[in-house]
DNA sequence: CACTTGACCTGTCCGC
DNA sequence: TGCGGACAGGTCAAGT
């Protein structure tokens, strides 16, 4: 669940509270959490102070002044949660946090830091992953030579979004907008709010849809993820920021788990479906398949 | 080649 | 109350 609003809340959060601080040690257990924690690698993490946290796509990446760099994944159910060393500075939980006492049975990773402060990787459904990689080769993961661009790049326009969603025009939009290497960051919550936003059915080919509604959606879209930043994300069950609290966002969606209450715009029973494989909302007035046809200008 | 399905996992919820 | 099965959804590998 953790899509491009979500990872950047963490990234913002971290971002706060990690840089100048000393790793002191890790502990993981659970192999593929931490695939290449070894030995080998441990001395560019221990005693490596963090210089900054980036994220690009769905991935966050923390510098280390060591010259390597954590890459972490946070995928479905991945949280990293930051505690103080003592009561003054967050240490126990705060009431509006999600998450309770840490170590809990979903920590997969804890770095400890100089001052005694904690990062915990907690992944219930252990799909999530962290790596210690050298600083130059984070840009050669396949992942990053094939993702496409971020949706909310200054320098990324409509048109940019249109060519890109025709590398693959034959394909439903959902599709198509879910796949990294077309755009980058955006996932079912997302797919499915901005979808509703432009009407536009999932189902539909992108070469059906028209242009003027792709340039809808592009605005749409990228109107929703920084809605969504704004409000700290989306948090349905998992997803918590760097201090462990929820977001906000889903207040404001539209069709995301809101099959059987009605539409706010016309009024009508939104229904869950299946598109790209996976669970779709969507108003079934607003965003009628196959009526692209008709409402080309 | 482009698309779909299965695997990776655990927890929750639904129906019987 | 217990139990089996479907489902949750990001990404990659394998299959059609």
């Amino acid at each position: 669940m953790p899509e491009l609003p979500e990872v950047e809340t963490v990234r913002v959060g971290l971002g706060g509270l990690l840089p100048g601080r000393r790793i002191k040690g890790v502990e993981h257990n659970w192999p593929k959490s931490f695939p290449n924690a070894p030995a080998d690698v441990k001395e560019f993490l221990v005693g490596a102070r963090v210089r900054e946290v980036r994220r690009r796509a769905k991935v966050l990446i923390i510098d280390l002044d060591s010259e390597y760099s954590l890459v972490i994944h946070l995928k479905m159910t991945g949280q990293l949660v930051f505690r103080g060393a003592d009561a003054a500075f967050g240490a126990g939980h705060p009431s509006d946090s999600l998450v309770g006492e840490l170590p809990d049975k979903s920590t997969r990773v804890i770095f400890t830091f100089d001052d005694g402060s904690k990062l915990f990787f907690n992944d219930q459904r252990k799909f999530g992953w962290v790596r210690l990689l050298p600083a130059l080769e984070v840009e050669n993961l396949d992942f990053f030579k094939k993702v496409g661009p971020e949706p909310l790049a200054a320098d990324f326009t409509a048109d940019d979004f249109v060519a890109r969603l025709m590398r693959r025009k034959s394909s439903g939009i959902k599709a198509v907008l879910l796949d990294q290497t077309v755009i980058a960051g955006i996932g079912n919550i997302y797919a499915d709010e901005s979808l509703w936003a432009a009407k536009i059915h999932p189902l539909t080919r992108v070469t059906d849809v028209p242009k003027a509604k792709l340039k809808t959606l592009y605005s749409e879209l990228r109107k929703i993820l920084q809605l969504s930043i704004e409000k700290g994300g989306s948090t349905d069950r998992n997803y918590v920021d760097a201090e462990g609290k929820r977001g906000s966002y889903l207040q404001f969606a539209n069709v995301f788990r809101r099959q059987g209450q009605p539409c706010s715009r016309c009024g009508t029973t939104i229904i869950k479906t299946r598109a790209a494989g996976r669970g779709t909302h969507i108003c079934p007035q607003c965003q009628r398949y196959n009526d692209s046809d008709k409402e080309k200008e």
